[in-house]
DNA sequence: AACGTGACACAGC
DNA sequence: AGCTGTGCCACGT
């Protein structure tokens, strides 16, 4: 069975970002407990689950910074523009609009 | 057990 | 205002 990784926390909570919203490496880091490990968190991803939204986390400026790690780097600005989120240059516009902080939301 | 890595974040210039 | 350098923690080999 799977053991409890630092990963699987990020994926968890990747999974719970809601439609529509989007978030940084740092929220996740920081919710986890790890905060200053943002680097992980994108490391996490690099396992990047198919049920994991990897789209909606981004760097702390909104910026698709994990694109490239995508079956097709364009893939990735489509599937946040199909969340009527504005990307521009590869790069969340309204961004503060957008975030969804996990440990906001999650209420700890 | 130790070193290197990694889709970042922050401070300084 | 944008770019460069350093720090950070946990996983992989």
């Amino acid at each position: 069975m799977d053991k409890p990784s630092f990963f699987q926390d990020v994926y968890e909570v990747a999974k719970l970002i809601p439609y529509g919203k989007v978030t940084t490496y740092g929220a996740i880091a920081t919710y986890l407990g790890a905060k200053g490990s943002a680097r992980m968190v994108g490391w996490a991803m690099n396992g990047c689950p198919a049920e994991v939204p990897a789209h909606r986390v981004v760097n702390r400026i909104g910026l698709l910074t994990g694109k490239h790690h995508f079956h097709e780097p364009n893939r990735m600005q489509e599937l946040l523009e199909s969340e009527n989120i504005t990307v521009k240059d590869d790069k969340i516009e309204n961004f503060d609009y957008y975030f969804w902080d996990p440990m906001l939301a999650l209420g700890l």
